[in-house]
Formats: structure tokens, C-alpha cells, sequence
DNA sequence: AATTTTTGCTAACGAACGTTAGGTTGTATA
DNA sequence: TATACAACCTAACGTTCGTTAGCAAAAATT
């Protein structure tokens, strides 16, 4: 038995693993269990000894990158440090995330709409739970004056489409660490260009 | 005659905007000719009495938007400014033609890749033209030390994703104008937070 | 008044969709 | 060695998909 349940579901994380490639570079709609199953080299209908439907698995994608987000921000809290310091590493754990799995952001991005209505309003829930432990750090940060005063949600939202679209070039072989894009995104937008 | 040219296509042009909102809220592949129908309160099969196929929408509204932002950055260049005069140009005319019409804009950003392709390929170069526009004003400018050096694709990409992301939030009755609202972008990512 | 054009309909096509039912095989556990 | 189960198969289901054919009414043009 202690064989059997290590390997239990290992075929099922390779479907999703497949899954999460093909709804990135097509789309979840347009991605049919007939592609994943070619993907997979066996039949369509194989595919449910292992999983129970097709959002199944875009429901899996989803809400486990919710939950690595939000354990990453956990982690990377530090209410003592200043705002400045405090929004250096909340972006630097945010970009860790998405530079960990980049195929699996991106369809957390873009594919969530596709949720049916319950878990998508949950998924809403969880992103703007998420997105507030941003906002606050950016108020906190004008408030004391450390940063400028200006609109808090243009500037989060700023900050979050800045960093969501790492997913988009990023490369585990490329020059830069994921620390270090994380630092230069920090850079850019708390000193801009100019600094 | 001339009444006659003056309402040609007109009803094609109804049958396009609806599409480009059903194509913003549902996404292209999960968008059916008789969801459009049904929007347009008429048979699916009608709808082919005024558009060749469902991709022709497609095409139409990322090719559209593609000229849109050609033309707003022609009208925008004064090669006799500062780089960072020129950016902040930049940015506000690539606002505008967000703001202008934030439904083919969503499309146009998130869809195109459902060109089949050769229009696919079209758009891609299309693209690749145009981001090289805002490239060359950010290693002008740190080339003259006006800005801080750093990657430039990097800039460029951050840069991006900050300004298309405005389609996400904006409304024609919210307190910012779109000159306003490229302006603030221009002031974020040029002088960041804390200035 | 005759005509062309626009706009829409019903009926239907073949293809693809997500999914289920029921059965076979090989491997690991008891 | 008997048993359980994971893994996959073929066949097929009802539905939806984009689209075509052929026709009818209405509106605009001549």
C-alpha cells in the first residue's frame, strides 16, 4: 500500500501538468480533451479514470496558485519593516510565484473567467483578499509620506499588471533571477526611470 | 445612391460591436454565433447575410485597433523633444486609443491569438513594429542618460502592461480623463512612488 | 411601377464537443 | 495464487458548433 499511495494520482498531476500547457498557449475553450488526450497519446475517454471533468482541472490550476500566492505574501510579511521595504518584498515573493510557474500563471490570469458562477465568485473573493494586502502597504506608504500621494487602486493595479506579465518572457535559463526582476520591478516603480 | 452608401454595412457595423463585447466578456472560442445572434435578436443564420465568417469579426476589430494605434503614434511624434517629452506622448495618445474603446481594446489585446495563421502572423509582425516605436524612445533616452539604464526590453514590457491594463478599470464617466490618466502612468513609471 | 438590395427566416449539413458505459489488460497487493 | 485496482480501450450518447442552401418580405433605388 505505501508504493501504491506514493504513486497515487501521479498520472492525474501529469494531466494537469498537460492540461495547464495547453489551456496557456491555447486557451481554455479552445482547448478540446481531445487535444489533452493527444497530448497525453491515449483516447479522450481515458482521460476520466483520472479526473472528473474538464474544469476540474482549470478549477485545480486556479486555486492552487491562489494558495501559493498567498502563502508566499504570509511568508514574506514583515509589519515592522517600512512601506518601501515591505513593498520590495511582497513583489519579489509575488514574482517568485509566477517565475516558479509560469504556464500555470498564465492561465490563472487569463483563464479564471471560465470558472462556472461558484467558483468564480470565490476565486473573485480570493483575488481581491489578495490584492488588498498590496493596496494596504501603498496607503500605509502615503500616509507616512513615503511615497506620493496619488489614487491607491490606479497605482495597485499598475503595480499588479507590471508584474503579471513576467509570465509572459520570462526564462528559467535566462540572465536574470527571479529575485532580481523582482528588485527591478521594486526599482521601477518606486524610483521610475529617472532616479 | 447616396443614402444608400451612407447606410451600407451599417448593419454589419452593429453585428461587429456587439461581438466585440460578447468576444471582451466571454472571450473569442467561448463566444458562439448564436450567442452573437441572440444578442442581435435575430437567427445565427442571418447573421451570414452580412459577415463572411466568425473570424472576419475577429480580424476586423484587431486589425481596426492595429491601424488605430499606428495613427494616434504618428500624430504623436515630435523627434525634436526630450525622450522623456516624447514617452510621455507616447503614452497618452496609446491611452486615449485604450480609452476610445475599451471593449475592442480588451480584443484586441487578449483575442488575437485566435487568428488562424496567416493573419496571425500578420498581426504579430504588426505588433512587433509597434512596440519597437516606444523601444527606440527608451534607449534614446537612456543612451543621452535621461533615463536610468536598464533593459530595455524589460522597460518596454513593464511600460506595456502598465498602459494596457487601463481597459480593465476605465469608464468614460470616471473623474480621470484619458489624457489625465496617461499622464499619471507617465508620472508613475517615469518618477515613481516616491518622488 | 419595376427593380434591386437589404434583411431576415427555416431547415439542415457534417464536424466537433464533453462525457458515459462497459469491458480488457497488466501490475501490485494480500 | 487470488484479488484489487490503476490505466486504457472501443463505441457511442446527446448537444452544440460554424456554416450553407433556398426562400420570403420589406425597403430603397431606378
Amino acid at each position: 500500500m505505501i508504493t501504491a499511495k506514493a504513486k497515487k494520482g501521479e498520472r492525474k498531476r501529469e494531466i494537469a501538468a498537460k492540461a495547464t500547457e495547453l489551456f496557456r498557449t491555447k486557451g481554455y475553450a479552445a482547448t478540446s480533451m481531445r487535444d489533452l488526450a493527444k497530448a497525453m497519446e491515449i483516447e479522450a475517454a481515458s482521460l476520466y479514470s483520472h479526473i472528473k471533468s474538464k474544469e476540474e482541472l482549470l478549477h485545480g490550476i486556479c486555486f492552487r496558485m491562489a494558495d501559493t500566492f498567498f502563502a508566499a505574501q504570509k511568508e514574506a510579511a514583515s509589519p515592522e519593516l517600512s512601506a518601501t521595504e515591505q513593498l520590495e518584498n511582497a513583489i519579489v515573493a509575488h514574482v517568485k510565484v509566477i517565475t516558479d510557474d509560469v504556464a500555470a500563471s498564465a492561465v490563472f490570469f487569463n483563464e479564471w473567467r471560465h470558472l462556472s458562477a461558484d467558483p468564480l465568485a470565490e476565486f473573485k473573493k480570493l483575488r481581491d483578499e489578495y490584492e488588498a494586502i498590496f493596496r494596504a502597504i501603498l496607503a500605509a506608504g502615503m500616509q507616512e509620506s513615503e511615497f506620493r500621494t496619488q489614487s491607491v487602486n490606479f497605482t495597485t493595479l499598475t503595480l499588479f499588471s507590471a508584474m503579471n506579465v513576467i509570465y509572459t518572457w520570462y526564462q528559467p535559463e535566462g540572465s536574470k533571477t527571479p529575485e532580481e526582476i523582482g528588485r527591478e520591478i521594486s526599482r521601477l516603480l518606486i524610483y521610475g526611470l529617472k532616479d
